[in-house]
DNA sequence: GATGCTTACGATACCCGTAAAGATA
DNA sequence: TATCTTTACGGGTATCGTAAGCATC
């Protein structure tokens, strides 16, 4: 057994099992995964792959268990290479954060530029991406830290810490009917079309659930990824806009105005996610703290000790 | 980085960094070995032991964080031979219990003759042990499952489960002035000099604890592993005996009288004890539940999943 | 001087990639 | 037929053990 064939097994899983893809990702040839897959087995005296004649479908159940297994010891493995960084060059190194749109622009602009000038020498990546995404980037290890507001429970691999809190708002085109309407109901709302975010971002889950409560069915015209792109639309007349109300910048957002209803759609909380078992090098709990400063390097490293590394539920 | 060189780390911590041992423990040459470690620091970068001349003394920094890492992939990889052999062979392989004196002979024969009928197949070896090797046995993964009344706890790497309760009794001559006082009491043995067990031993530390609690020194003439022992120098008129009550058999014991107290020592709890991230065999499980119908497997590994794996405290 | 670590070197085994052959869709 | 996997084979590399050279105690 040796780590060539650990590898192997977890990008075939990930390539669904089409070694030629696995040997292109591994930068080896078809052939050598192949062996390494047949050795592997004569070794263990196991079938870990389920075939149709010479094709490989999927994995059987040990080839599932010994995944979990081998994943951890990939992570393990990438973990050494973290730590022994972690010594040779304190500062230095790359930090992967992976954000929402509106995390990206209007929450993180406020940590970013202090980290940078904390750690001059790390290599900071700030990706974007959806919920969905950022899991599985946190999951694979691209991603050092996720920051996102909704998706990142319910995934018992990773664990997650509360940011900051934020609300809703209402943005109008100035001179809007509803700027006169105190306090703002969701009726009021309702008799407007909207536009807002996509199903699954930035809080949009709580906007329908706050409807749905009311009995009301709010007529969305249109949904976007980004406040960016919905204040563009309500400036154009298209309709009123629900954004996170850090979004709204009145200094450049002139032709609008920001109408608060923190009443009605609730709190929003946005969190920070990380992979347990994954090593981050100091400078990422820096970074996590400069993002809040409960979260220092002990409270965070007790909480990811606390919690399950194999989590039942994964069987 | 392949795992020879990591079973070298490892060995070589458990060898007092002798690379000569280390070699013969891993049964390979002591030239090897040294190249092992320098191949593995180069391509790393980091010195992983600390060196006098060409001694090694210990780990560095570095090496005693990548230890950590290494032990947990090395027992990964010990857990993916158990998980093979499980899918292989179910009812079929090796179990290692240790346990205490008293456990192995007064606990352990009421579930062992049971099991053994339940699996056939399976090579049941019962160590016997004090604590500390039964932890050692534990976290080495020697053994697979531990059962002691002591020094399990405050193992941070093991998970220990309650299995049953007990009591100490008291055992005299037939005929002893003793068995007419009633109730016992702590002053009353202490005019006797008293044979017992080993401290840190069988609840040893509970009689300390309770004579010392009433403020009266025993005389203790004697100490033993194990209440045979006991029993033999107590029959020999050396004095009176204070051993866990079902270490007797009125049977075989003709010529002793048990006398309770209950009262006296408080109650003692005996442990099953587990190795966290140890993978165990289906039938291990089912050993354990013979044990304790409540322990089953999924509350075991329930348990298990909801503890830490990578704990701070070893940092 | 005994023990223990490093380096050198030759034999072996292992790993990789090319190429050909067989299987699957 | 095109795609994919297995097997065969040759070149290269890594690993291993012996032996010699040094450092440490």
């Amino acid at each position: 057994m040796n780590f060539q064939q650990l590898r192997i097994i977890r990008e075939a899983a990930r390539c669904n099992f089409n070694l030629t893809e696995v040997g292109n990702a591994l930068f080896t040839s078809q052939s050598g995964v192949s062996k390494h897959i047949k050795d592997l087995e004569d070794e263990l005296g196991v079938e870990l792959f389920v075939r149709k004649g010479k094709r490989l479908l999927g994995l059987t159940d040990p080839g599932r268990e010994l995944l979990e297994i081998v994943e951890r010891i990939l992570l393990d493995a990438n973990n050494i290479k973290s730590l022994v960084e972690q010594y040779s060059k304190r500062d230095e190194g790359q930090l992967t954060v992976i954000a929402t749109h509106t995390q990206a622009r209007y929450a993180l602009p406020k940590v970013i530029p202090e980290f940078k000038k904390a750690f001059p020498k790390v290599h900071l990546k700030l990706h974007q991406a959806g919920p969905n995404e950022i899991v599985s980037m946190l999951l694979s290890g691209e991603a050092d830290i996720g920051v996102a507001t909704e998706a990142l429970h319910d995934v018992t691999k990773l664990d997650t810490f509360p940011y900051y809190t934020w609300y809703h708002a209402v943005i109008v085109p100035a001179g809007h009917p509803l700027e006169k309407v105190q306090p703002l109901t969701l009726q009021a709302l309702a008799e407007y079309p909207i536009v807002t975010y996509h199903e699954g971002l930035t809080g949009r889950a709580k906007i329908d659930q706050s409807f749905a409560d009311a009995g009301i069915t709010p007529e969305i015209v249109m949904s976007a990824l980004d406040a960016d792109v919905i204040k563009t639309y309500v400036e154009l007349g298209m309709g009123i806009g629900i954004i996170a109300s850090m979004a709204f910048n009145p200094a450049k957002d002139t032709d609008l105005r920001l109408l608060k209803c923190e009443h009605l759609f609730g709190a929003n909380t946005t969190y920070i996610a990380l992979r347990r078992g994954h090593y981050l090098r100091s400078f990422a709990y820096r970074f996590i703290e400069l993002c809040s400063p409960k979260l220092d390097e002990v409270t965070i490293r007790a909480r990811l000790a606390t919690h399950p590394a194999i989590n039942i539920a994964d069987r």
